[in-house]
DNA sequence: GCAATTTATGACACACACTGACAGATGACA
DNA sequence: TGTCATCTGTCAGTGTGTGTCATAAATTGC
């Protein structure tokens, strides 16, 4: 990895981490995207080149853990039922949560905390979320050999999924911040989510 | 009802419909508030006395939608298991669309329309959806007299409730402007939640 | 090392969403 | 009819986000 790439991590990182305290701080609506380049020394077109927009920044882990489900998904088999596949690919991810360096660990408690008192950016999370739900349907759909654009199932299967772990990330409330007892919390959600359904219920035919 | 009443009631119709037809001819991005504005002879001004922000328009009909669920949802016995009464609160939703005026119809089919080929707008409803969410999990813990700050299950029950149809809205695509073969689509979802949970999952204790 | 080429950045101008404040128009009601 | 509350347009201003261009820095090839 050249200078180049090095520079522009650093400088991602730099500001995600600037406006995450600045938010934290102020609140997310009365920062302005100038307060936050002028605290990492670049210019607000600078940010912007960066993160398509002020709401990026609070997506852009979501844009992370879609690619550690996604990744973690590709690992279990074609065989496993689907929802059994989405929520061990969904426990992958939260170890990879638990597994991060000190700073990783940081910023998702920072980023936890800003969603957790901010109904407006968590809509926004969510609705990231919608377009997640799509792809892993597709992917579902594959594995089934169904078509994700007539059956109903595999959107079912991966909203569930997805439901589960969020209901996980929000409830009980007021939240600690502390990431042991936040996976914790998930965790007793994805096994409630278990023994909820009735067997083979995610097979189609 | 004054005429001062009926003057504004028809007013936020017009800019609605109005909206509405600009969003589906040009675009929902490419579309301001002045021509919106505009083509009901208001000024833009005026346009954010009746809707919070360009997106107040799309999520009107989730805010009438989210009224409507509520109260149907209190006409169901407490004594009801919570996912069953959600079901059939939501059932009692599609049949006051299915029996609209026409020009209630038209909107809601506009709406829909919308909602298909543009994932940002579809996002935002479903972001909009999470403080429904939020309320009514209030409601069924109320019901199974368990608290909603504490308890995952009254949460996991709505939000598998709410995923339930908002799958029977997106999928299958793509989809006929036809009201009918929507609510079926609607109806085969919720039938298709009801066989795959275990009988009393949603039961606390 | 040194040029040639790509790429990041800043500075500026601009469109659009949205808000506050004030003045004038219009229904409500005695 | 006149007073009052409310609706509306105008105007000025803030903040987000984009296109464009010149400059500075890193990369590549010699």
């Amino acid at each position: 990895m050249g200078l180049r790439e090095r520079k522009k991590e650093k400088t991602r990182l730099a500001i995600l981490d600037a406006a995450l305290d600045l938010f934290l701080e102020q609140g997310y609506e009365t920062t302005t995207v100038e307060q936050i380049a002028g605290s990492v020394d670049v210019s607000a077109r600078t940010f912007f080149r960066y993160f398509t927009g002020k709401e990026h920044v609070v997506l852009w882990f979501h844009d992370n853990s879609e690619e550690l489900v996604t990744e973690a998904l590709a690992d279990r088999p074609d065989s496993e039922p689907p929802f059994t596949s989405l929520l061990e690919a969904l426990r992958t991810m939260m170890r990879l949560f638990r597994d991060g360096t000190p700073e990783e660990t940081e910023r998702f408690l920072k980023m936890q905390q800003l969603l957790e008192n901010n109904p407006v950016l968590a809509g926004k999370s969510v609705a990231r979320g919608v377009e997640t739900e799509r792809r892993l349907a597709v992917e579902i759909a594959r594995r089934q050999g169904c078509d994700a654009e007539t059956d109903q199932l595999p959107h079912l299967v991966v909203a569930y999924a997805m439901a589960t772990v969020r209901v996980g990330f929000e409830c009980p409330r007021p939240r600690e911040t502390d990431l042991a007892q936040m996976l914790e919390r998930v965790e007793a959600s994805l096994a409630l989510a278990e023994r909820s359904f009735q067997p083979g219920w995610d097979l189609v035919g």
